[in-house]
DNA sequence: AGCACGCCGACT
DNA sequence: GTCGGCGTGCTC
């Protein structure tokens, strides 16, 4: 340990969960550096202002940036060894500069809840009781009047290899008798680390479907090179079984000892994917996303560090989970946008993936049947390899897609008379319907009839939603909820009346036209509860007819095998959006939503209802799918100087005055444009199209160029100058690279 | 982001 | 007379 002495720097690297871009010094006091050797990734409570804050040792140095006479000495070590393995670092520091975002900041996004609040990085510990020898021994007769007692030594003598505290209050034994029975000297307790490695699942050798050429020639192409750092899109029609081909490129890496990583989005993770794999895979499988309880996350995450876990399926921030052995990264569903966090650190975890494996030399699989422009662009320029799969497994058909012109029609509930008399013969087929509306709640307004009074927001400049089942106007921007009106706050009148429709209505709506078809509504609203949407994807399976009613919730990843006939009742809805993605967003939702239609043996059939029959998008998505469609909407944005050939960096910035935001973007632009290279070009400020949410006025600013290095130190210069002016001003700043949303 | 210091209104 | 509102300034 003196020789650590000796060759230890002076002066450690400190990264603290501030929204500062700066690093902070502290001095290692003698006597910590002579018990422990600190590294880089280990946590440390160090004095911070008029408080104590934990923080990760970034880096450790022989000199400080800071007056030495100024520098504290660290207060304690937090671990043995790091949390934040090297090649995390690695990732969060490049992150940090990739994004333009405080490396604090990013380091903490990295680590568990519990760890970022001070936990240490160890399983959670729970006690197991023992009999001592005259426990075991002990004839229960003679605690015949403590029956509570009895039932406890009892038990706890049937298991000579202990009873866990778990166990214990399943068997619903009191926790008092046994500490009684603890202080009589008959039992005793030794704490044990719950580490759930080891639990197993029932192994079902389950006969893997055989393959088809498509899926062969993928699944050899994903093994040739599974050794090394390439990216894949695994590009195939819903049902053409994506998921068979990696689960086969898994079983060879897992085979070879390796982890792998598979993201899902952030709703994708149905009980269905996990069974999946679980049936699959006679391995620890464990689970990381926003459904798990702190403690659980941390466990899970700490089984994935040991590298026992063989499979980690996680959302958005399992990209930051430590796997000593992670063979590959799979990204299911690429294109889906949750993997873009926007708020905060803005970054995207898919490319993140993509950052790290490329360090770890390991594979990347992109998985989607609509895949983003982004990933597309690469295939097409061969940085991906391009796995197409064109073919439905099982002899299933691509449903046909079929528009219905609504022009002049009279409708009833918004469904055309085509619409209502397809429904009818499915539903007597014995067949489900599905129905997609992107509108939550009753009615998206609620208007006076006497003066036209419409309920907006007070915060954000939008309408309320009405909801009619909670009895409340909602607002979908900020989340203010208010009781419904009944009477005009304007005028006094009492005609209030909904204008448009929402999965809520169509819903009660459909109950009166089918009145013995079970209607089943899945949105966010009728899945908030836990174990919700179980409860309705079981009821789905259990009757033969019924109507699914719902949001783009539908669209992601269930499988719905009785469902013949899909309606989207609102398919202009995306086009004529302001922003430049609409179009992408809009046929990814319809294909996929399409995609639920007609699996296995029964053939299924799209209705799209629609104003713009003969719009180029509706046309050519409906006659030529989803890759053409895309492939002419790359073409204008080639054109258009628009992502991904040109890159982009939004500023937004916010403030409770209604010109500030948009003066100090100005400020920035006129003091900064001058001395960006000729290549960067800017737009804006402009303001957002909901200009005030959540009381704060927005605006924005977008700052592009072709090339990526320009566009960096353009960003770097604005950030800076954000940071000191914004000391000042105290308005709130988001440096966006890469957005995804621009308005 | 916290947390302090600092200068102006309604209360034991 | 104080308790406390949140404006601004700093943190190795």
């Amino acid at each position: 340990m003196s020789e650590a002495l000796l060759t230890l720097p002076p002066y450690i690297k400190v990264a603290l969960p501030v929204p500062m871009r700066t690093l902070f010094d502290y001095k290692v006091p003698k006597a910590i550096a002579l018990r422990h050797e600190l590294k880089p990734g280990m946590r440390v409570k160090v004095p911070f202002g008029k408080s104590s804050r934990l923080g990760v040792i970034v880096a450790l140095s022989d000199t400080c940036d800071w007056d030495p006479e100024q520098v504290k000495p660290l207060t304690s070590l937090q671990d043995e060894s790091p949390v934040i393995t090297a090649e995390l670092m690695a990732l969060c520091e490049w992150a940090a500069r990739y994004y333009h975002h405080p490396i604090g900041d990013v380091i903490f996004h990295a680590l568990p809840v519990l760890l970022r609040k001070g936990e240490n990085a160890e399983f959670r510990t729970e006690n197991w009781w023992f009999t001592t020898p005259q426990g075991q021994s002990l004839d229960l007769e003679q605690l015949s009047r403590a029956p509570r007692q009895q039932d406890f030594l009892k038990a706890v003598q049937q298991h000579p290899n202990g009873l866990s505290q778990h166990a214990a209050s399943v068997l619903d034994l009191a926790p008092a008798a046994g500490k009684s029975l603890e202080e009589k000297g008959l039992l005793r307790r030794e704490p044990r680390s719950f580490n759930k490695g080891g639990e197993k699942h029932a192994h079902q050798t389950q006969v893997p479907p055989t393959l088809n050429p498509e899926q062969m020639r993928a699944t050899e192409h994903l093994l040739d090179y599974r050794h090394q750092f390439n990216v894949s899109l695994l590009d195939g029609v819903t049902g053409s079984g994506k998921t068979e081909v990696f689960l086969r490129v898994m079983e060879r890496l897992i085979e070879e000892g390796k982890q792998v990583l598979v993201m899902v989005p952030e709703i994708g993770l149905t009980p269905q994917t996990l069974k999946r794999f679980e049936i699959r895979f006679n391995t620890d499988i464990v689970l990381m996303h926003s459904n798990m309880s702190d403690r659980e996350r941390l466990d899970a995450w700490l089984l994935a560090a040991s590298g026992h876990a063989k499979i980690i399926i996680g959302t958005r921030s399992a990209a930051f989970i430590p796997a000593p052995n992670l063979g590959m990264i799979v990204i299911d569903e690429e294109h889906d946008t949750s993997y873009k966090q926007h708020e905060g650190f803005r970054y995207h975890a898919r490319d993140l993936a993509i950052k790290r494996a490329q360090t770890l030399n390991v594979p990347v699989l992109l998985a989607s049947a609509t895949p983003s422009y982004e990933s597309l662009t690469n295939a097409l320029q061969k940085r991906f390899a391009w796995l197409k799969l064109r073919q439905r497994a099982g002899n299933a058909h691509i449903p046909e897609m079929e528009r219905v012109d609504l022009r002049g029609k009279s409708l009833v509930h918004g469904f055309s008379e085509q619409a209502l008399a397809s429904m009818k013969l499915c539903l007597e087929r014995k067949e489900q319907v599905l129905v997609f509306l992107n509108r939550r709640g009753y009615a998206p307004t609620l208007m006076c009839h006497q003066c036209g009074w419409i309920a907006a927001c007070d915060h954000c400049d939008v309408n309320l939603t009405v909801h009619k089942r909670a009895n409340k106007l909602h607002c979908h921007h900020c989340d203010t909820q208010k009781a419904l009106l009944h009477t005009c706050p304007e005028c006094q009148s009492e005609e209030l009346f909904t204008v448009g429709e929402g999965t809520e209505q169509i819903e009660t709506q459909l109950s009166t036209l089918f009145k013995d078809v079970p209607i089943l509504r899945i949105d966010r609203d009728s899945t908030q509860r836990k174990s919700a949407m179980a409860k309705l994807t079981q009821k789905i399976h259990e009757h033969d007819q019924a109507i699914l009613i719902g949001t783009q919730m539908l669209a992601k990843g269930h499988h719905f095998p009785n469902v013949t006939l899909v309606i989207i009742m609102d398919a202009d809805a995306g086009l004529f959006s302001s922003d430049f993605r609409g179009m992408e967003r809009t046929a990814q939702l319809i294909t996929q939503v399409a995609g639920r239609a007609g699996r296995a043996k029964k053939p299924g059939h799209v209705l799209l209802q629609t104003y713009h029959p003969d719009h180029a998008a509706i046309e050519s998505l409906c006659n030529l799918g989803y890759e053409h469609f895309a492939i002419d909407g790359l073409a204008e944005r080639k054109s258009l100087a628009l992502p991904p050939f040109y890159h982009q960096v939004i500023v937004r910035a916010e403030s409770g005055n209604e010109q500030e935001a948009m003066q100090l973007l100005s400020a920035m632009r006129n003091d900064l444009e001058p001395h960006f290279a000729k290549e960067v070009y800017l737009v804006g400020p402009y303001a957002a199209i909901i200009v005030r949410k959540a009381g704060q006025h927005r605006a924005l600013i977008s700052i592009k160029a072709a090339n990526r290095a320009p566009l960096h130190q353009a960003t770097q210069m604005i950030s800076d100058w954000l940071e000191l002016s914004t000391r000042q001003h105290r308005i709130r700043f988001a440096i966006d690279v890469d957005p995804l949303e621009t308005y």
